[in-house]
RNA sequence: GCUGGAGUCGUCUAGUGGCAAUGACAAGAGACUGUAAAUCUCUCGCGCUUCGCGCUUCGUAGGUUCGAGUCCUACCUCCAGCA
């Protein structure tokens, strides 16, 4: 079972720790999105001078290229990619949702890869032992979020996340139980060594202890869309599974989502960590989640927005590239101690953005990645020390004021 | 000086009698939430009451024509070849 310390509580909002065979998570925490086992523009150095603390990659895109066998071969996701430390995988259910021509059975999904047009099949078994075998600490079950937002629909697919939920996790076992036997003779897992949130890591190749771990974990994913019944429904569904964790996903947009997340955290076991699916790109996404219950995070909104040139300030986001930046020789951020905001000014980033060099992404990327990564850590130290309401009303306002 | 060719939005460019005029780039702005996204969308002669209307435009000045960026004449500028 996952191990995971709550050192806090306040409300519904929790401070804790998740330990990982190959490192700690100190929660709230936002989780890098690294759908192809790169977070976009950065390198794995970059991650952790950020303080990234666990990366997310997507099993869909994995197995497409550059195959889950050949990360099983490299030793797994975090030898792979010389992250080295906490690792999550998507399942695939989102591309359920994401791409077109994706047929949904009883079965699984049939997908036509965009790389070549081939077409395969992922089923819960199937998505399972890609994700084992791919070998993030964290895996995610494999879930079907409806295409509308009609009651009926968001209930159809809900179900049959259900359903699949227990087909996931009897495969689960059914790997877990292999892999512990096949594993028996190695060293035994060491939790917290991969001290992945020190600011600056002295050495980025650590030894390979954890290749290929056997301690690979699964969350259930709760559905249910905007309807508070369904939510409730699903949530109780996947609180009774032997899972070590919950993500709960299909959520869009902040908007009802403290109603949403005052449904269903409660209802699930207080002593499983909580990953909200796909939320961050605003930071009242990290506020409104962490308050409710949430305990770690992912968005692609802060690369991709930064390779786009909305950088995020204290005051609401910015396009670098407006003319307005031209002759600022400001730092992006006064308050930010990121490396593009400490070393650069605004005008050099518009530069940067204008001639489309690849260091404007880079050095976007940095700071975007760092805006979200570091407010949730502010928000567990305002967690912790009681003035998280303060914070959050004093960031919030001046964020979004206008 | 002669002969041939060319001058169209900031730049390059399409255009061979119905055209405020094609495409690209540049420029201006917007979007982006479990990434088919270093992507996508909009604006881009001027003005207005902007799903429309008016005005002014294709080197300059005339002309032919119901109508000219397109045809004719002259001139200006540039390019190539010959002197």
């Amino acid at each position: 079972m996952l191990k995971f310390e709550i050192e806090k509580k306040s409300g519904l909002a929790r401070v804790g720790t998740i330990y990982t065979p190959h490192g700690e998570i100190k929660t709230p925490a936002f989780v890098g999105a690294a759908t192809l086992a790169t977070v976009k523009a950065l390198t794995m150095r970059e991650m952790r001078e950020i303080g990234a603390q666990a990366i997310l990659a997507n099993t869909y895109h994995l197995i497409l290229a550059p195959g889950d066998d050949l990360i099983q071969e490299a030793g797994g996701l975090a030898e792979f990619s010389g992250w080295h430390g906490p690792t999550f995988t998507d399942s695939g259910g989102f591309q359920i949702f994401s791409l077109p021509d994706v047929r949904i059975s009883e079965n699984g999904a049939k997908f036509k890869s965009h790389i070549n047009g081939a077409r395969f099949e992922m089923t819960p078994e199937s998505s399972m032992q890609n994700q084992w075998k791919i070998g993030a600490d964290i895996h995610m079950a494999f879930d079907q979020l409806a295409k509308s937002d009609k009651y009926e629909d968001m209930k159809e697919a809900m179900e049959r996340t259900h359903r699949w939920l227990d087909r996931c996790v009897d495969e689960h076992q059914k790997i877990a139980r292999m892999n512990v036997s096949r594993s028996s003779s190695l060293a035994p897992v060491v939790t917290g060594l991969a001290s992945s949130i020190a600011p600056v890591v002295a050495n980025d190749l650590e030894p390979s202890i954890h290749r290929n771990s056997y301690e690979q974990y699964l969350y259930a994913v709760v559905q249910g869309g905007d309807f508070l019944d369904l939510r409730a429904e699903s949530a109780k569904y996947c609180a009774d599974k032997p899972v070590d964790g919950f993500g709960i996903g299909g959520v869009f947009t902040a908007k009802g989502m403290d109603e949403m997340l005052q449904t269903v955290c409660p209802i699930l076991p207080e002593n499983k960590p909580r990953h909200l699916l796909g939320m961050g790109q605003e930071p009242i996404d990290l506020f409104v989640g962490a308050e409710n219950g949430c305990d770690t995070f992912d968005c692609v909104g802060p690369t991709r927005m930064a390779r786009n040139g909305s950088l995020y300030t204290l005051d609401g986001r910015i396009n670098i590239k407006n003319a307005r930046f031209k002759n600022d020789f400001t730092p992006l951020m006064l308050e930010c101690d990121c490396e593009c905001c400490k070393n650069y000014n605004r005008a050099y980033l518009h530069h940067l953005f204008k001639t489309d060099e690849i260091t404007a992404k880079v050095l976007a990327s940095i700071h975007n990645e760092h805006f979200v990564i570091h407010l949730a850590d502010q928000i567990r130290a305002a967690l912790l020390d009681g003035t998280f309401q303060d914070f959050k009303q004093e960031f919030l306002a001046r964020y979004y004021h206008d």
